[in-house]
DNA sequence: GAATGTGAATTGGTTTTACCACTCGATGGG
DNA sequence: CCCATCGAGTGGTAAAACCAATTCACATTC
């Protein structure tokens, strides 16, 4: 029967109050938290929970499904669900339909990553570690290898920045980063198409590499913001452009 | 019969590939895009939704409960399911269940915080209107009027920092600014026993508003760096304390 | 006539049951 | 020894029925 026998709690549960689904959130939070489940772990399968919880299973499913939208847990068909893990993530899907919703503009969110950037770069200077380091500088040489080519060229830049997100050291920062530039990589990959001034670009990465790896929190902070500055100018003429082909 | 006629789409969606439920978070995602739904707009009910899209209710509810987790849609018992209205948020319990899963500290949390709302002050220095400036006032008068009261001060110093996010007219950075404090809100709300300094915590906060109405950048920024800094500072002492009660 | 109570219709929430599609490991044949 | 095959187990989808909360028109009452 190859019972898993993972008893996920001894007690029946108490039956609190509320909404069905919004238990099974809170039962699944209560387990995290008391550290009986690890990123990588497996979960009951919903039919098991559903016994131990004395729920039905669409109810499970519903809380289940919250959990995985929130991506906490990874749903695999035939095999079972999952508590996440790899980095430390929030969903950026979320950030676009607000953006949307709420008609967000790229100027708001190019200051976003301004305030968020810059402070990071600094902190990145002080902290990285050779292998921070490393892979930094991997992404700049990517980046001159794919000059001409826009879309290989903006996935680099991308990991360029995540890079740099991750050597701040501080998880909360880089997901936070890493939420803002989703959301634009999402945009900008559709409608980059011609090439700017790539050559400048690339170079000003090299200069927040070169501070950061001199552990210069200055000129790195320095750096970050002269090339955000410049990208945000350069994607308004860009945005200018495709307006005015739309026009033709 | 008041039938709401809110054909949602002629075509009888022309069935796309993928998991049933992605689809359903794609059709909504596609009409709040294309500007046909709006805050506070009811959408059709479910039993009309599956008939229109040709999905059973169960996957179209699997849907919804999705983009309900993301706080873009709410669902009210007995009444309809409605495009979120108020303000841009993010969900702050999918950052609070990341910190428990990775085991995220607070001395994170108050890196973070310093970050991003440092810069915001300055933003917000440039930025506020007459009525910014009115809210902000007004929570810093009832930090003094609650400063023998713990937990009513706590809800008054979160405020205070919302309406400086708000002030910098910046909603992206706002819902960031609102997402990170309410994670930490929701943690010290219980283990906020004794009152600290808080006297020199409010003149540190008035401070901040003056500088803000003065509109004074660097100003705004120095004193809620320090602000910050201190506020961590007290937050490790406190933390102490606790822990060695713990300990009794 | 206005305020109020009542009940039917509508809507989301829950349950049950059944079946489908995918995965993975055991089993057996090559 | 390797690989194909099959089956048990898993999440995904579907249908039908009922529960519970809300809403609003309508009748009742003051």
């Amino acid at each position: 029967m190859l019972k898993t026998k993972t008893t996920i709690s001894s007690e029946p549960v108490i039956s609190r109050n509320g909404p069905t689904a919004e238990q099974v959130v809170e039962q699944i939070r209560a387990l995290i938290s008391s550290g009986q489940l690890h990123p990588g772990d497996r979960l009951p399968a919903e039919r098991e929970l559903a016994k131990q919880l004395g729920i039905s299973r669409p109810s499970i499913r519903a809380g289940l499904r919250m959990l995985v939208a929130h991506g906490v847990l990874r749903a695999k068909h035939g095999s079972g669900t999952y508590i996440a893990d790899g980095p430390p993530s929030l969903d950026s899907e979320q950030l676009s339909l607000l953006a949307e919703l709420h008609g967000l503009t790229f100027d708001q969110m190019f200051e976003a990553r301004r305030v968020l950037e810059v402070q990071v770069a600094g902190l990145a200077a002080e902290r990285a570690t050779a292998e921070n380091l490393a892979t930094i500088a991997e992404e700049v040489t990517e980046m001159y290898a794919t000059l001409d080519n826009p879309q290989q060229y903006l996935i680099h830049d991308i990991r360029f920045h995540r890079a740099i997100a991750a050597a701040s050291a501080n998880p909360i920062l880089a997901t936070l980063v890493e939420m803002v530039s989703a959301v634009m990589y999402d945009r900008r990959r559709d409608t980059i198409g011609r090439a700017h001034d790539f050559k400048e670009s690339v170079e000003m990465h090299q200069r927040i590499y070169r501070a950061i790896r001199s552990h210069k929190p200055g000129e790195a902070r320095a750096a970050m913001h002269e090339h955000l500055e410049l990208a945000h100018k350069a994607y308004r003429t860009e945005e200018g452009e495709t307006e005015k082909k739309k026009r033709k």
